[in-house]
DNA sequence: GTCTATAGCAGGATAGAC
DNA sequence: GTCTATCCTGCTATAGAC
């Protein structure tokens, strides 16, 4: 045994996850991979194919935990607090696990990745849009509602809000919003 | 004259706009670009200090043109259609200039870029969000509506919404919003 | 399964000749 | 002002030894 076995595809992932979160994921390449696993590059390749599966397996991880937020959110609440709840929960785990919701956001990919728990955030922005609506298949409402959600943690993000911040824009929003879908 | 001018600023600005036009920001590089304008890289320098420079200047570009396809869309107008016609223009224009409007998501500064014409679009979003309130200041109000309106571009583009499109999520986000606003 | 070594690519930026 | 010639950095990925 001249080389004992340091790796395994949980490893990897879990390192991955790590760096990411520590260090964004411009700095997420499989050399810094490999040195934060105390590991040489090439090993890497024996437990993922390449770095795209790094990613969309990280992009997974990323939208279970999601789904998992928005679903203790609104467990056990009426529609408008779950509206408005899933709306927060949303932001926080958004920018509690920042590098992690970026993730979501790379190019390319026409809904290629994660379409297991991708469906699952899906359907759940479905049923807590159409309890508020009336209409239990209310797309247009849900992309609404995804759509205030991703753009306001964006543009914060972005700084776009400029010095004075954000105010209470996302609350704002998710309450008009909300009123506004309102049979 | 064994090297007659080729450049300035406005042609190394023009260049890259085609460039990110034609090809996307992961091709603009000082390389390409110098390949496009038929120069050597190294000549790009006497024009602009860097490529952030460069990156600098075509955002400050794009976010002049949104502006006047903002300014274009409400004038003469009532309240509630400026309301809508601003979000359809802003949407038109982010995704007639793709590349261009992709500029204003990159990552880092802070409300450093754009200054002068990043001003000018918020304070027409505040002015168009405060005729539908009746709060001419309204912050919260303006943040949700541009949230809306990047948040269904950026998610659009990244095929979020999945095969079934997404349908009339901005229109209804629209109305729904400013319905919602309206005191 | 990990290692060394390397091929191959792309990009930013500078020094000094013309 | 543009050129040639480089330097440097960073990255993905593979071949073959141990």
């Amino acid at each position: 045994m001249a080389y004992p076995r340091k790796l395994s595809r949980e490893k990897v992932l879990q390192g991955g996850l790590e760096l990411l979160c520590a260090e964004g994921m411009g700095r997420l390449s499989m050399r810094n991979l490999a040195a934060h696993l105390g590991v040489r590059p090439s090993s890497l390749y024996r437990h993922i194919k390449d770095r795209d599966a790094l990613l969309d397996a990280l992009e997974e991880e990323a939208t279970v935990g999601l789904h998992r937020a928005l679903e203790a959110a609104t467990l056990n609440k009426s529609p408008e607090d779950a509206f408005d709840a899933a709306g927060l929960a949303y932001y926080n785990y958004a920018t509690e696990n920042a590098e992690l919701y970026a993730l979501l956001l790379r190019d390319e990919q026409v809904y290629s990745a994660a379409p297991g728990a991708g469906k699952d955030v899906w359907n759940c922005v479905l049923a807590i849009v159409g309890r508020v609506s009336g209409n239990p298949d209310d797309t247009a409402g849900a992309v609404a509602f995804w759509s205030l959600l991703h753009g306001f943690i964006a543009l914060e993000r972005g700084g776009r809000f400029g010095p004075s911040g954000a105010k209470g824009g996302l609350v704002r929003g998710l309450e008009s919003l909300r009123r506004g879908l309102a049979p």
